[in-house]
DNA sequence: GTATCTGCAAAACATTTGCCCTTTG
DNA sequence: CAAAGGGCAAATGTTTTGCAGATAC
């Protein structure tokens, strides 16, 4: 932790901050209205440079910015193609995926598991909306 | 494929044509390219509608546009962060995953593996480069 | 004083939207 | 002619860049 300690600059520190006292995901733009008197642009520098050296984990979803979490624990995310949201769902990747990623030859340094699809909770609400459908018919 | 045919748009079918005919991932400007005289956000609603019919995959990178690319046999992805390039690595997220994604109550419609890291050939680019730097020292 | 960090504004992309024209049944 | 597809340009949203001032060593 010393050498992470020495490539922080007072922003990143307050960036990792807040990231990793948030238990969601959050935007670039999110953090940088949690912070004051910052630019944007140097919210994205740290984020940049926190996402390099590991601490965090940035996350390329369809439809809209990237999100990025302070990491934990080893987790995979999914995300409702009809409300947006973003799911963390516990387990990691297993053994099948790194096996297959090391015969590549390529040095792997992190894995993101994305599944899209529908929510319980969007799922749910179609199910209401069609019943009330049906009901004004 | 009855169903597919139906809602095919010209468009949507020469799209296809092209990503179907590449072996590599193509970005929508890439495709834009390869097809004459057509608007850019038409070739973008053709994408649109092609990845809902789950006909082509969309893949949201770090760092650039989206890529897309005719589904196959299912496969992961491994980007490297020094060249950029997209590699497919053979294997598919296997049973850990699904089962995980299940146990969640959300509709899984797709799940995108994706690793970041350094490739075999940057990696060996680099060992030459280091080579060079020493003896120049 | 040189390198690093930061803020600001502009630039660069990637994607979406609105509007209008064309085609098809 | 209504509905759907498509072209174009502008708008939107996200991220990056260039530059100048401030700070740290």
């Amino acid at each position: 932790m010393a050498r992470v300690k020495e490539i922080m600059t007072p922003l990143m520190e307050r960036v990792l901050q807040v990231l990793s006292g948030s238990p969601v995901h959050l935007t670039a733009e999110e953090i940088l209205k949690s912070i004051n008197d910052v630019g944007r642009a140097t919210v994205y520098r740290a984020l940049d440079r926190l996402t390099e050296e590991g601490i965090i984990h940035r996350l390329s979803l369809e439809h809209g910015a990237s999100v990025y979490e302070y990491v934990r624990k080893p987790h995979m995310h999914f995300r409702c193609s009809q409300c947006g949201k973003l799911y963390d769902i516990p387990g990691d990747a297993g053994e099948a995926i790194a096996v297959a990623m090391m015969q590549s030859g390529h040095r792997i340094e992190r894995t993101d598991v994305i599944s899209y699809g529908i929510c319980f909770n969007c799922l749910n609400q179609t199910q209401n909306t069609k019943m009330e459908e049906t009901k004004n018919d």
